[in-house]
This record gives structure tokens, C-alpha cells and sequence, in this order.
DNA sequence: ACACCTATCTACATGTATATAGATTAAATT
DNA sequence: AATTTAATCTATATACATGTAGATAGGTGT
């Protein structure tokens, strides 16, 4: 398995979560990862073809830790706690969630980006839902759906503050 | 007073908030207005004057919005309502609140966007904090960025699934 | 040894993006 | 009428961006 393609996923993720994904180009990538921009292409024929890469990666990143939380014996509040911690991280390296980043900017990423990204987003409410099922709260389905919002703007403004703590107060109240 | 930098506002802001910042170029804008791109070049010398333009009229904008609530003899709780319409009219037309999708491309808008941006969520978060002290709320301060991360996450939820409720679903629970 | 495959390269094509210099036009001022 | 200012134009510079074509080098399988 090639190397090169997962280095590429990996510096265009970073560079998608800080700068966007029309805020790179294949030069900036080729040159961070130390090959020719248009051996790219041979990875990623086009640079649709390396958003939906992207989306998918952080698509199965995500349903791999839901179901790590789901796996693990803690209480339906601390693995809702734990998945704030997951989108927390991105503060201190400056990166907003990859697939909010393209959610912005969705009107010039394609309807296979745009597909990609209304899974990814019904795949956390639906995982939020189930927890705050599991807490016993009635409106499960709206609190999700608060909870998806309020995370995503939250991060946004997080990270225009430099205050991390920002995500957890724009939470807080959805949990208890 | 020159028209046709008017003009170049009111396409660029359409511009950026449907398609981000750095999803059109000066070329577009012109074409549209009925230019050559290099007359923009007499309005705003650098792209990152435009930027600045734009979030300072969408701050004035704001501004006046707020300052005509606060004139009319509505209760807070409708005052919010109000503002929370300012916002969903976006939607429709497939648009992201432009201060959104600039604080998403902060990595590449440069320092003096920044401190604007920063300046607007302070005042929009500045206001909501007096409407919910005077509803009473001991915690103005937190609900109102409670308000604010829900309102950006919500309007960019809303337009991805071209659902302008999930604006008001998102928001619900805050004004009561 | 030969054919094939993988991954990269060089070289190029075409178009875009931002920006500058200097000419031109038209209106406003003196 | 002459001068100045505002707004736009043509033409150009420089750099970047996306992508294609074809060559190359090294490994794999027969």
C-alpha cells in the first residue's frame, strides 16, 4: 500500500481544517509532502477526487470513535463528553472540523462532496440522539440537532477567540 | 458617491457568502458588474480590502438591525425572534452569514479581517446578552454564546440539507 | 529474459489570479 | 478654455493552478 497516498491525506487534511479546501492548491501539498504537484494526480485524478477522499476519511474516523464509546463501559454522558474532546482537539492546532470547513464552502465542492457531507452529519446526530435517548430525554432528536449546531459554531468561534474553553460553554447546558 | 463600488459590495458579499472568499476571484466579480477586472483594482486595491469592506458593512448591517430592535416596542423575547429571521433569510437563497465563512477561512483572510471579525461576534454576542438579562436569565453572558455558536452551526446545517427550520429548531430551546 | 505494473518524473498546455503602468475618457472646477 | 479629478480602459507582468502526455526507473511475476 502506497505511502504517498496517506501522507497526502494527511497534509491535505491539516491544510483543509486551517486554510479550507480552496485555500490550498496541488503545489502546496506536493511540495509539503516532496514530490512533483502533478504526480499527485496519479493518486487523486482530480482534486474532487481527494475531497471526497477526505470527507470519507474523517467519515470512518468518526464512526470508528462512536463505536470505540459505544464499546467502552462509561456512562452515556461521559462518551458524549469524550466526543467534545474528540472536536476539541482541532482548537489547539487551529483547525476547524474538516467536514464544517467544506459544509462552508459547499457550493463549490460538487453534489458527491455534498452527499458525503449529509451523511457524515446524519451519522453524528443520529449516534447524539441515541445517547441522549439512553439519558432519557424525550427530545432526543432536537437536542442532537442543537448539539451538532451549537458544536460546529462553537469551533468556529473557538478558534477566532483562542479560547478553547469556548466549546465546552456552548455545550455545557445540552448535556446535564 | 461611486455606484459601481456599491455594486462590487453587493456581488462580492453574494459571492462570499455562497461561494467563500476564496471561491471567486476578481475576474467573476467584474464580469458581473460589467467591468474589466482590473478597474476593481481603483476600488480596493488589494483583495484584502475588499474582505475588510465586507465585514465592516455586514457589521454596520448588524448594527442597524440591532439598533432598530432595541428603538421598537417589542418585548426581548421578540426582538430575538426578529434577529434569528435577519439570519434565516440567508438560507433560501444559499447563502452562509459572510462573518461565518470568513471566521472559517481565518487562516487565509489575514490579521486586520480578524480583528473585524473578532469585533462582530462581539457585538452581536454583546447584544443577546441584553436581551437575556432583560428576560431575566442569570446566565445573559453564556446563553448568548450558547446563541451565537447554535446560530452559525444551525445556518450552516441549515443550508447543507435545505432545511431552514433547523435555524429556529437549533434556537428554540435558548429563548424561552 | 520478457512483459507488466507502480510510482514518479519532465515537459507542456491552458487557463486563472492578482496586480501594476500608463493611456483614455468624461465630468467637475477654476 | 484650461486644468484637475474620477473612473475606466488596454496591455502587460508574474505567478499559480489544474491537468495531460509521455518517458523513466524499479520491482513483480512468468
Amino acid at each position: 500500500m502506497s505511502d504517498t497516498r496517506e501522507q497526502l491525506l494527511e497534509v491535505a487534511e491539516r491544510l483543509t481544517q486551517t486554510k479550507g479546501f480552496n485555500g490550498f492548491s496541488y503545489l502546496d501539498l506536493a511540495e509539503e509532502v516532496g514530490i512533483k504537484n502533478s504526480s499527485i494526480h496519479y493518486h487523486f485524478k482530480a482534486k474532487v477526487d481527494l475531497a471526497i477522499a477526505l470527507v470519507e476519511r474523517t467519515h470512518d474516523d468518526l464512526l470508528t470513535a462512536m463505536a470505540d464509546l459505544d464499546k467502552s463501559n462509561i456512562t452515556p454522558e461521559k462518551r458524549i463528553k469524550s466526543l467534545i474532546s474528540y472536536f476539541q482537539g482541532y482548537i489547539k492546532e487551529e483547525k476547524y472540523c474538516l467536514c464544517g470547513m467544506m459544509a462552508a464552502e459547499l457550493q463549490t465542492v460538487g453534489p458527491k462532496v455534498k452527499k458525503r457531507l449529509v451523511a457524515y452529519f446524519a451519522d453524528l446526530q443520529a449516534w447524539l440522539e441515541k445517547q441522549f435517548k439512553a439519558l432519557g430525554h424525550k427530545d432526543a432528536k432536537v437536542r442532537a440537532l442543537q448539539f451538532v449546531s451549537a458544536l460546529e459554531g462553537s469551533l468556529l468561534l473557538a478558534r477566532l477567540e483562542n479560547k478553547p474553553s469556548v466549546v465546552g460553554q456552548a455545550l455545557g447546558n445540552l448535556i446535564k
